[in-house]
DNA sequence: GTCCAATGGCTCGCTGACATACCTTTGGAG
DNA sequence: CTCCAAAGGTATGTCAGCGAGCCATTGGAC
């Protein structure tokens, strides 16, 4: 009965270390924090991820040696992202079901998200940040547009002002963007995916969430027939 | 910046221990592991849970000290959930925030399940389970109510195929019913209930997206209503 | 020039959680 | 009747992760 294995599946999904370094990761990744940009202080950062400091520098050394950060000691040192990112190395074959779960999943929650967002009386702080985020996206280069990208798909998600749909949002587009990194970032559907941005965002601030949550639909359905395609 | 917050999030929510307990707790409340059922033999189950036997035998002790479960040694004995369950006493106030966070949350996942389950080529077996829950769902007694009711959903979530979606609407369900422990629930309002769960199924088996997202929708928020109602 | 607050870097002892192994109970198979 | 497989019950040594405290470095405030 596949119901136990989901309420019996692992109640930890790695040591506190590697989970650690997968949240960092995933911050960096998901560009929410951008290169250039500092990480919370150590103190700060363990207090929030509910880690000790030293596992959470563990964690930080290995970003290091992986290229991802660099840290500097001294008051307004700090740990800081690189520029440019280092580049994965598209390692393992995948499983066509994680393929199918990770999509299955995302559809639901991003779709829900959109719909929920334009359900909801926007402040104005929100809708810059909304119309900021897709002026990034449109402007972005190749290298940097799936950070851009996840960073619009957040924002919409922050407009819920459901946290927790946020982080399930973020968990959702790092696990297909380990997928989409195995495949190639073609120009042309990267134009057809800001013309859907454009839609999306617009149908949210209209406050109009059956559009919102149908453009996010076919957007999503876009990346999810390339991947299906790509890794079939 | 909320987004921050929503990924530098904790990254345990408890110890192992309290996890354990939590995980089992969820599985009788949802009704997956019902009255006079076994739990799966510990070596197994701590397996499945990633955690170690020892720290599984401490949270099923904590489950027989609040009249959960009894154990039974020997060959053909096990862990078996009691009948009647105990009573959990509503205590303490409700966070509003909490509350939002939840409904949008399973607005979000609930809604998705349905119609992703209704765009599936369901076989046999999922079909005949969807019946199978419905149907408990509309003898049950009071007292069963909610766990009928979380496990015709969960059958729902299931028919998508996907275990991460499973999971969320597992768990989203958990959050909210503990939110519904602290109001009455009136059988009118679970007469209201089951003929939306006739609407659901009836539109997921003839393969309709739409009208079943529609449904649920409209299942939940009555819900969703009732608790703003008595919570607010 | 001096100070100092904020940051990363480091150490040590304690506890929770784990792996492993073994014991006890039970009820069906033979 | 005897045996034994499968389940819960117990004990022990090991180690990851934590808390707390201190050190080292840096650059602005005064």
């Amino acid at each position: 009965m596949p119901l136990r294995d989901a309420l019996f599946r692992p109640v930890r999904a790695g040591n506190a270390f590697e989970e650690t370094v997968e949240r960092l990761v995933q911050a960096i990744r998901l560009g929410v924090v951008g290169p250039g940009e500092r990480l919370p202080a150590e103190r700060d950062l363990a207090a929030r991820l509910g880690v000790s400091r030293v596992t959470l520098r563990e964690a930080i050394r290995s970003l290091q040696d992986a290229g991802y950060v660099e840290s500097r000691r001294g008051r307004y040192g700090g740990t800081f992202v690189n520029s440019p990112l280092p580049v994965v190395a598209p390692d393992r074959r995948v499983d066509p079901g994680e393929l199918a779960d990770a999509l299955t999943l995302r559809a639901a929650v991003e779709a829900g998200a959109a719909e929920c967002a334009a359900g909801r009386a926007l402040g104005p702080v929100e809708r810059r940040n909304l119309l900021a985020r897709l002026a990034e996206c449109r402007d972005a280069s190749v290298d940097s547009y799936r950070r851009k990208d996840s960073r619009l798909h957040l924002a919409i998600a922050e407009a819920t002002g459901s946290p927790s749909l946020t982080a399930a949002v973020a968990d959702a587009r790092t696990r297909v963007n380990a997928l989409l990194d195995r495949i190639p970032l073609l120009p042309p559907n990267l134009a057809h995916s800001n013309d859907q941005h454009e839609v999306i965002v617009s149908t949210i601030l209209a406050g109009d969430p059956e559009a919102a949550r149908r453009a996010m639909a076919e957007h999503l359905d876009g990346t999810a027939l390339l991947l299906r395609g790509f890794l079939s």
